[in-house]
DNA sequence: CAACTTTTAATTGTATTATAAATAGTATTG
DNA sequence: CAATACTATTTATAATACAATTAAAAGTTG
């Protein structure tokens, strides 16, 4: 899916900020001096440079004369960047991140599918039926039930016509595949599932965004209790 | 508030980012070469360079060999980094722009002071007594009415202890910032928008999370009815 | 002519070296 | 002790050279 060329600014930047994400570079601590780094890595100061700049302007690091370069407070991290989102799923995201990623994923979701029933418009109608489609083949093993999940979910953000929410893909990608990663069955295997995201499809297809928003808050709803049920589990096993 | 020393990258970057969002490039366009922006600025290739590598990093544009710089499509600018927001805010929002804005900020903010309810620390309860204080003063002048008005926002973001809703401060801040450019009606300036913050605040503070998200999910809308009723004004003036 | 290949040239990618500027820590001074 | 000056470290900027990529032009072939 991806295996495109990098060039070194960016494989320097991927790896910096992935070490980042994983906690090997803690908030506060410094991160090698641009001499260091040029030769662990081998690369010339140009490249070596240009990646702190890139994560810079990502909100992880802070480069400044003799202080060096800083991991900065996790507040200014760039959260919603692609990039940022896909070092997070190469960290070790545990329960509470993904109690987090659920508790935007609620709202955003149910309101993009109010959105998307209010505007109804055929291309995206389209693209969410196809998704549908790609799901039902995933039930008989068909298809990839995890990809057409996500694309389902996708779709709706696109049909929602608002550019805030279509940016908001890649956070709700990350969130799905994390969700993934702790269990399986949250996913749309069974027909029951797979019902529920028709129910939604057909609400926003009839233009009824108030049941479009309902049926989307309850099942967000209902994956949320099975986290922190998890969550309480996990806690009271460690006292 | 800022006049913080920008170095020459920094500055380049600030200022083909704001003419990216003032449309003077638009999605697609060609940025001038690397030499060309060198003599144009008068500063080095390397400053140069690093600075299209940070707007690289937010997603704005794209750089290859022999293809040029290039302004990439607008659904992969990170329209939730802080810069970003501020160009876009030194660019010409207009109303739609305020819709997309008010559609976002609407589930985000009820689902803030839900999970605000729900935690209720006492820090964040200060925190947000505190900014309803400024906004009390500046009913009788005695503050900065916007000022206060956003700090009240960002506090009850802050109080969600959410990673997530806490780096979209910088989203709402900027959303409420063009709200207030476009007209000044919907700021608490009166007693009783003041009081409908205090509805809020108390609801979060005796931990009533369907209230504090009922009552913030009431005055959303509200404000997003009253921009939703000027396009509508506007676009039956136009035709 | 049409399809394919090669060449060319424009542009970014990387490396190297040198110097300037900022600043934390240390030394000095009154 | 407080204020100041010095020093050394690190990033910021500049300049130059060459490599790699690739769109477009030129050439080749059937």
């Amino acid at each position: 899916m991806e295996s495109i060329h990098l060039n070194l600014t960016q494989q320097l930047a991927h790896d910096l900020g992935k070490k980042i994400m994983q906690g090997s570079y803690k908030v506060g601590d410094s991160l090698p001096s641009e001499a260091d780094l040029c030769t662990q890595y081998g690369i010339s100061r140009t490249a070596t440079r240009e990646a702190v700049k890139m994560l810079t302007a990502k909100g992880l690091i802070s480069s400044r004369p003799r202080q060096g370069i800083k991991v900065v407070e996790s507040k200014h991290w760039n959260l919603f960047d692609v990039d940022v989102l896909n070092w997070i799923l190469l960290g070790k995201p545990d329960l509470y991140l993904l109690r987090h990623f659920l508790q935007l994923r609620l709202p955003i979701e149910s309101e993009a599918a109010y959105l998307a029933a209010q505007y109804k418009q055929e291309a995206d109608i389209t693209a969410i039926e196809s998704a549908l489609a790609r799901m039902k083949n995933a039930t008989n093993g068909q298809d990839d039930t995890h990809e057409a999940d996500i694309e389902f979910h996708q779709t709706i953000l696109s049909a929602s016509n608002n550019p805030f929410f279509i940016q908001l893909k890649n956070f709700i990608t990350t969130a799905l595949k994390v969700n993934i990663r702790f269990t399986n069955r949250m996913i749309p295997v069974t027909l029951d599932e797979y019902q529920a995201h028709v129910d939604i499809f057909e609400h926003i297809k009839n233009g009824d965004s108030q049941a479009a928003f309902d049926a989307t808050l309850v099942t967000q709803k209902a994956t949320l209790a099975i986290v922190e049920e998890q969550i309480l589990a996990l806690e009271n096993k460690a006292s």
